[in-house]
DNA sequence: GCAAAATCTGCAATCGATTGCATTGGGCAT
DNA sequence: ATGCCCAATGCAATCGATTGCAGATTTTGC
C-alpha cells in the first residue's frame, strides 16, 4: 500500500495552479472565482469550492505577478521632505489610512530636501511600478513632476504647491491657505497692539514659504505697517531657526515676529533666551502648523492651527481618482486654517 | 522613399527585448550586460553598446517583472505602532536611509497598536512580497512573528522585544536596555533625596512597558525602597498618561515619579497642572527616550536618551544580513542609554 | 598546429496571474 | 425534435526580466 500522493504544499506558497489541479478547474477558473470583480463570471457552485481549495491551501494572491500582467501594483509612493518635522507623521498617517483601506500600500521615503535624492527616489518608485505618487517635497527648481509625466505616474502635491511655476496647473494640490493664515497671525499681532513687526521667513523655493512670505506683507501693509524686519531661513529646522532669529535680534527692534513655522520657533526660542530675552513679555512669538507639543513649549506657543488630517485625506482621495481616470480635470485644494492663541503673544512693552 | 522604420519608443517604457533589436543582441544579453553582478560575463564592447541603447531609449529596469523571477522584490516592510509618537520617525528614518542605500524601498504602515490591523498588514506585505519586516510593534499575544514565519518573511524587532515569549530566541531584536535605563532615572531621583517614589508604567504587554517596571522596582528595592504608587497606562499616549497619573495623584503620596515614555509624560504634566500641583517644585517627573523637543517643554525633562539613529541602523544591517543567509544565528542587542538631566527633577518639598 | 578549455552569446523555459477568444453544454423557443 | 443563444469554462498568449543549458567562438596549452 503506497502512501496516497501528497499534494506537495510544503514548498513555498500555493499558486493558483495549485488551487486549480486541485480543485480540477482551470487557472482562469481560480482567477476568476478568487478575483472578487470577476466572481459572477464563474458558478457559485464553482466559486465555493474554489475559495475553499484557496484557504485550505493557504494560497494568497501574488501582487507581483498580478502587477506584471495588469501593470500596477497595488502601491503608491510618498515623498516627504523630512519625516522627522512633526508635521508629516499626521499627514502621512491619513493618507496610509485612506490607502490602506483602499488596498494600497504606501512606500515611503524621505528627501531630506534633496532634489538629487529625491529624483534617485521618484525613479526607484517607477521602478517598482507604483500607480500614483504623493509628493510633500515640492519646491522651486525640482525635477519631480517632469519625472512624474516621462513615467507616467499620476501625482498629487500635498502640503507645499509649485511655487507659481509654469507646470502649476497641471498637476493636483492640497495644500493649506497659508496666505490666509498669516494673516490671521498677523491680525493678532496687530490688534494686541503690535507695530513694530518682523517676519522670519521659510527657506527660499518652497510655496510655504513664498505664501507665508507675501501673505505677511500684504496683511501687515493693509493695516498700513511696514515690516520691522524680515529675515528668510535656511530650511525648516530649528537650528536654522536660531540662525535667522539671531540675524533678526541684531537688526533694527521689533515687538513681535512672525515666523514661517513652528520647528524654526524652537530655534526662535532658543535664539530669545540666548540674547538675554524672554519670549511673550520682550518679543511676542507666532508659529505655523500647530505641530505636535507646542501647546506644552514655554510660553506656549501662539500658532495657526493647519488641518493635517484633512490634508492626508483629501490629497489621497484625489490621488486615487485621478489614477482611476487620469483625464479628471486637476484640483487645488486650500485649507482653512484656523489661529490657537496660547501664552507666547502679549501686548508690546511699552519702551520706558 | 519611404521614411526609416521608426524605433516606435513611444508606448509605455522601453523593455529589455527594445534594447536587445535595437543593439543587435539577444534580451539575455541585455539583462547580463545590465546587470552589474552578471556584466563581467559579457564583453565590454557589448556591454558598453547595450549600456548606450539603454540610456539612449530611456530604459528601466521592472522590479516588478524581476521580482516575479527571482522572488525577490528589493522592498523591506516597515509596521509602526504609532507613527505620530516621535520616536518613531528618526528610527524610521535611519532604517530607511541604509535601505535606501542598498537599493530596498521602504513599505511604511502603522498598525495603529491593533493587532488584527497589523496582522492585515503583514498578510498585504506578503502578497508584495516584501524580502523583510522590521517590527516595531512587537506585543503580547501579537501573531505576527508567527505570520512571517509561516510566510518565509525574515523579521527583526526594533524598539520592542517580544516580552518573555516563547519564540523570542527565533527572531533578532534591537531594542534599548530598559531596565538599565530606568535604573537611571530612580538612581537619579533618589540621589536627590526622593524616598516616595511612584512608577507611571507603560501598556501591558508592550516589553518597553515590563522591563522598565521590572527595572524600575528592581533598583528601587536596591536602594532599599518599596514602590509609592504603580499605575499602568492603556496606551502610550498623552491622554493615557494624563488618566494614570490622575489615578497616582489620588492614591498615597509621592515625592518623584517616574514614568515609562515621554509621550505619558506631556498627560503628566496635564494632570499635574489640573490637580493644582507643580512639576518639579511639588513632584519630580523623568521621562524615557528624550523624544525632540522635550528639552522645551515646561519645565524642561528629565529623561532617558535612547540611540534611535543606531537603533535604526543596526536592525537594518541585521534584517539585510539574514535576509542573504536566514541560518543566521539571531542576535538580540541591547543599547545603552543615557541620563539626560534638565528641569523636571529637583531634591523634595519636606513637608512643612 | 590541433585538441582542450575557457569565454561569450543565444535559446527557451520560467516566475504567477490575467484576459481575449474559443469551446462546450444546457436551456429555451419554435 | 431542431436550432439558437447564452452562460460557464478552458486554452493559450502575455506581462518583462532572469538563468540553466547549449552552441559558437576564441584562447590556451602542449
Amino acid at each position: 500500500m503506497l502512501p496516497p500522493p501528497i499534494p506537495s504544499p510544503p514548498p513555498g506558497r500555493a499558486t493558483i495552479a495549485d488551487v486549480a489541479r486541485e480543485a480540477g478547474v482551470h487557472a482562469s477558473t481560480v482567477s476568476r472565482a478568487l478575483n472578487p470583480a470577476t466572481r459572477g463570471m464563474v458558478t457559485e457552485a464553482v466559486a465555493l469550492r474554489v475559495t475553499e481549495v484557496a484557504d485550505r491551501l493557504g494560497w494568497r494572491p501574488s501582487a507581483v505577478a498580478a502587477g506584471l500582467r495588469t501593470r500596477k501594483s497595488r502601491t503608491i509612493g510618498i515623498l516627504v521632505p523630512d519625516l522627522i518635522n512633526p508635521i508629516f507623521p499626521p499627514i502621512l498617517h491619513a493618507v496610509e489610512t485612506v490607502m490602506a483601506a483602499r488596498g494600497y500600500a504606501t512606500l515611503v521615503a524621505n528627501t531630506d530636501n534633496d532634489p538629487a535624492r529625491e529624483a534617485l527616489l521618484i525613479e526607484r518608485m517607477a521602478t517598482h511600478l507604483v500607480d500614483g505618487l504623493m509628493l510633500a517635497s515640492a519646491a522651486a527648481g525640482t525635477g519631480a513632476l517632469a519625472l512624474c509625466a516621462r513615467f507616467g505616474i499620476p501625482a498629487v502635491l500635498i502640503n507645499r504647491r509649485m511655487p507659481q511655476g509654469a507646470d502649476c496647473a497641471a498637476t493636483s494640490a492640497v495644500t493649506n491657505d497659508d496666505r490666509h493664515g498669516i494673516g490671521l497671525a498677523v491680525d493678532h499681532l496687530v490688534a494686541l497692539g503690535h507695530r513694530r513687526i518682523a517676519h522670519l521667513a521659510g527657506p527660499e523655493g518652497v510655496s510655504t514659504a513664498t505664501d507665508r512670505r507675501t501673505g505677511f506683507l500684504d496683511r501687515l501693509r493693509h493695516h498700513g505697517l511696514e515690516p520691522a524686519g524680515l529675515v528668510p531661513a535656511a530650511a525648516y529646522t530649528r537650528e536654522a531657526g536660531q540662525v535667522a532669529m539671531a540675524a533678526l535680534l541684531a537688526g533694527p527692534p521689533f515687538t513681535a515676529v512672525a515666523v514661517a513655522n513652528d520647528m524654526l520657533c524652537l530655534g526662535v526660542y532658543d535664539a530669545v533666551e540666548a540674547a538675554g530675552r524672554r519670549v511673550a513679555a520682550d518679543v511676542s512669538v507666532t508659529g505655523f502648523n500647530d505641530m505636535p507639543f507646542v501647546d506644552r513649549i514655554h510660553p506656549g506657543l501662539t500658532t495657526v492651527r493647519i488641518q493635517h488630517d484633512a490634508m492626508g485625506r483629501q490629497a489621497a482621495e484625489i490621488l486615487l481618482a485621478e489614477m482611476a481616470d487620469p483625464a479628471l480635470p486637476r484640483r487645488d485644494i486650500r485649507l482653512v486654517p484656523e489661529l490657537v492663541i496660547r501664552a507666547s503673544t502679549r501686548p508690546p512693552q511699552e519702551p520706558a
